[in-house]
DNA sequence: AGCGCCACATGACATTTGTCACCTGCCAGA
DNA sequence: TCTGGCAGGTGACAAATGTCATGTGGCGCT
């Protein structure tokens, strides 16, 4: 019997996928989680041999989760469901540690043989995102990342200033630096590359 | 035998709740769909008792289609499942005469529970939403909207202008109004704003 | 017919943003 | 030790963005 822990903050996805896999003969769901902070201590109690989990979620993201996983040297592997096809996703997952890597919208019988491959020991990767992922490298510094986020959340490039301790015109420079690279004609264009790209 | 078309552009919940609704004795699937168009060949084919739809799905939204079903006079009724608790979305859904309006975010069962009353001829609601909808009429005019969801693309004002034939000084007029309404410091507080509230 | 309201429109002006050239200091690797 | 790269910084200039006063026409109300 696979031993799963189950973490995805949509409820009714979360519920269809948990009965969909505890449909599995050979797949037991040992506990459920709606953020990053339950499964961990879903991790903690169960010791499951899989975490299933989403990225983008409340308190902790399933990265951070596998990192966590990896540090502590827990028995589980984590196999990552999302939603997004970005290249940066999947190469910080994989750097992260993640054994497997699903997209939602692949379909619920892929889900169960990631999980059966994962648990197996293998890597599981969707073919095409693989290629994608290493023509790519994220090409942006700590800094240029710190302040796209920033930008992309409205703040003017004096408050940036302000929130890192920094003068204007750096802001501005990391800002132009950033574009140049994305190829973007302003910070808006520029921030939303990024994003797509999971960069940020 | 409540007869049910399903539509929602992630294959995996898709898959999910379909399988979980074919378990209830009362309900059948009898068509899957992708997209708007498949759905709306799915309606006039089989002419069921409820569509089930996302909003945001590729070539027709969920909101599009209830819009076609009433003008076109379709006996079917319309029950909207999507992420998004924004208020403009669920105004708009009961403007284009949607019957019911469900949250991912709520579990499965409730899924089932509101087909039935829809399908009963009530409408369905998620209780607070209701009230926040009320609140906040949407103060935008359809052109500060146009340049929003331009700007929001990367668009310079420049670029806006000629898209819209209009000169650079109105368009820049339009998101001042609009930040002014919203209460927002500049363009990307603006679009960011409107679009969470669901008003682009 | 006259009034107010609103969406739409424009240009002049001030501020912010983006570009560019150039400077300092730190640190890792050849 | 030299070199290159990166973080941090400045200032001058050009371009885009944001503010404001103002004008037009349509529409509803009295």
């Amino acid at each position: 019997m696979i031993r799963v822990v189950l973490a995805e903050d949509q409820h009714m996805l979360r519920g269809a996928l948990a009965t969909l896999l505890s449909l599995e003969d050979d797949i037991e769901i040992v506990a459920e989680a709606a953020d990053g902070k339950q499964a961990l201590s879903a991790l903690r109690e169960h010791q499951p041999d899989i975490l299933v989990t989403d990225i983008e979620m409340p308190h902790l993201s399933g990265i951070d989760l596998a990192e966590t996983v990896r540090r502590e040297s827990m028995p589980t592997r984590v196999l990552i469901v999302t939603t997004f096809s970005r290249p940066g996703y999947l190469q910080r997952a994989l750097h992260a540690g993640v054994h497997g890597y699903v997209l939602k919208d692949s379909s619920s019988d892929e889900l169960a043989t990631a999980v059966r491959r994962v648990n197996a020991g293998e890597r599981y990767v969707p073919a095409g995102l693989a290629e994608l992922t290493w023509g790519t490298p994220d090409p942006l510094s700590d800094r240029e990342r710190q302040v796209l986020r920033l930008a992309e959340s409205g703040l003017t490039n004096k408050q940036i200033a302000s929130e890192l301790s920094l003068s204007v015109g750096t802001v501005r420079n990391y800002i132009t630096e950033a574009m140049q690279k994305l190829n973007a004609g302003n910070r808006i264009e520029a921030f939303r590359m990024a994003r797509d790209l999971g960069w940020l």
